[in-house]
DNA sequence: TTGTAGGCGTTATCAA
DNA sequence: TTGATAACGCCTACAA
């Protein structure tokens, strides 16, 4: 067999003896069909080997089939490698392969802003997600133009204050705030933050939450506690030598990530400082390394799974959590929030 | 602006005073075309924000224009989190992007085994690589159709024996045997090997290094030394019941994946074996685990990412190293070795 | 250098 | 319950 063999609809309908429309009508289960003509058609159609065309069909719906899923650029590649954008995506795929929608993955260029509403004139997906959002003017107008086009789309992990864009988030303000206070818990007082650049709202709504969990407990805040890494092992590692000089004026260290917070570890263990001697622990995200990591991290669990599912059922048609018209009364109507959970291991546990 | 206002090439010609068909042309760059009406038709379509439709480009010139990236189903989901796939689709995605084609990700569902050739006649790929891909009859007749029907496409990570698909793959033997060689020369000899299920080239091809490491050293290969895990860190955990029982007869432990590696190093550390007393480690892949991992986990590094961009590479248009046409005449001439590399860290050196 | 017109494989609307 | 028959928006000979 070669790849010139490609059977048509119209030998279909002639070998069954019925018009093309019938053996559409047959194949798409559509319309009403005598049941004899139906396994006829079907009969023929095996036989033959006949497979509709996705691409002609998607054409003739003026609909490409496609969910597509915007990544983030980051340098050196290595993307995925991101705990979080593996989960979101298993989510996301799992269940569009369930509804029948393929995905597109698209892959942001270095320097580019991605022309969004191009994406959609184009007709290359139908609806979209954005994955590793961030501030950004040139971002937000892009959004609020394919909003105002009336677009489907979903932002991911990210919060635009003053938007209303339809957006699948974690509780991160709550997330942080328990973490916190579970070091309180432990009798740690003095709590430094490793927290993320504050163009996520991820890192924004993590001090918010660490700032609460201070002021439940009366704790005052000291900005001297308060550093900024870039959520890379790297920036952890670099943050290590801050902490180590500080040590005997810190008892606990609240990572905005995982990685993070194993940098320092890892910092604090090159520096020579035994493991009886670390301070307190606690990460977010509750990725595969942190019960792997020595002690064992505590960390905040986020259901990124959960929440890519959610965000790709917000998308497809016939859903039940499908966005509603685009009439966006006030605020942020459409904004789903994900409760997270911590987990607490070794590293935060005090005597 | 609303979604209606869809502008097409028909008002871009009228309003061009040209015909639909130059404006294809100049949007193509295809044809000669006076600069004159170059520019004018540009304008024009500029100033009306017309986006020619892919959908119906691609339509029209039978090609989805897409490279389908096939992945495999995991259980409990959550695919991603594994280094490999990770990096190796975000080397397919960066190649595919400098190419214009879109990524089409497609995932495979719990049981069904993938119609590959209905995904081509359906239009919705025109090439595709098949990740996590492993020994199956059902999968190797389906590759066989396909290559038979002349359709590219390209495996990645695993070698159908006796096949000549299309292939990209790392040198496991000699990543394994280099491995194995390196914890000899730290003077262990009697070396544990925990693989993986023999259904993956990945863990045949290791075992062969491994057996022609021993032999390169007169040492006496051992079977009871040699065990199966699935390549997750639950099976490493699992085999370090055995490997502490065998303690006293095991001086290292060389381990298909890291995830087993830290697994194992979990499990002795679970069972209170001090790091002092842990046989020395060897993981593979080099995942960043292994760099977080205590003490910091030797491994043999994979070039994935490279791997994903030599295979998408293979399957785009006009590439150099497009594979070739589809007269394969004797064994394997289309299969890539990329080469690996060991990385030594703490936990594999001696005294 | 440009216009004309047929074709791509469906869907969907109207009649019958 | 079925058959004709326009779209769909673009590409591409072929003609001019």
């Amino acid at each position: 067999m070669e790849v010139s063999d490609i059977v048509s609809r119209k030998e279909v309908a002639e070998l069954a003896g019925v018009s093309e429309a019938t053996v559409s009508r047959v194949l798409n289960a559509t319309g009403p069909i005598k049941e004899d003509t139906r396994k006829r058609v079907l009969d023929v159609a095996n036989q033959l080997g006949y497979v509709p065309s996705a691409l002609a069909r998607n054409f003739a719906r003026s609909k490409s089939g496609h969910l597509g899923v915007v990544m983030p650029y980051v340098p050196k590649a290595h993307l995925f490698s991101a705990y979080f954008f593996s989960e979101m995506l298993s989510g996301i795929g799992n269940k569009a392969r369930d509804s029948g929608l393929d995905l597109l993955l698209l892959f942001r260029k270095p320097g580019e802003r991605i022309d969004y509403s191009s994406l959609f004139r184009q007709q290359r997906v139908d609806s979209c997600i954005i994955l590793g959002a961030k501030d950004d003017h040139d971002e937000v107008e892009a959004l609020r133009k394919l909003q105002e086009e009336g677009r489907p789309f979903c932002v991911m992990n990210h919060h635009f204050e003053g938007q209303s864009f339809c957006e699948v988030d974690a509780d991160h303000v709550e997330g942080s705030r328990v973490a916190v206070s579970h070091l309180i818990e432990q009798g740690c007082k003095r709590i430094a933050f490793l927290n993320g650049p504050d163009i996520y709202s991820n890192s924004t709504e993590r001090l918010k939450g660490y700032l609460i969990a201070l002021q439940e407990a009366d704790i005052e805040y000291d900005h001297e506690l308060v550093l900024e890494g870039n959520y890379s092992r790297r920036s952890g590692l670099e943050a290590s030598a801050t902490i180590l000089d500080k040590l005997d004026n810190i008892d606990a260290v609240f990572a905005a990530n995982d990685r993070m917070a194993l940098g320092v570890m890892q910092g604090l263990r090159e520096r020579g400082l035994a493991v009886e001697q670390f301070p307190a622990f606690v990460g977010y995200d509750d990725s595969d390394a942190a019960e792997m990591a020595v002690p064992p991290l505590s960390s905040v669990r986020v259901p990124f799974y959960e929440m890519g599912e959610l965000a790709a059922s917000k998308l497809i048609p016939g859903s039940q959590d499908l966005i509603p018209a685009l009439e966006l009364t006030g605020s942020d109507p459409i904004r789903e929030l994900l409760s997270t959970a911590l987990i607490v291991r070794a590293s935060s546990i005090r005597q």
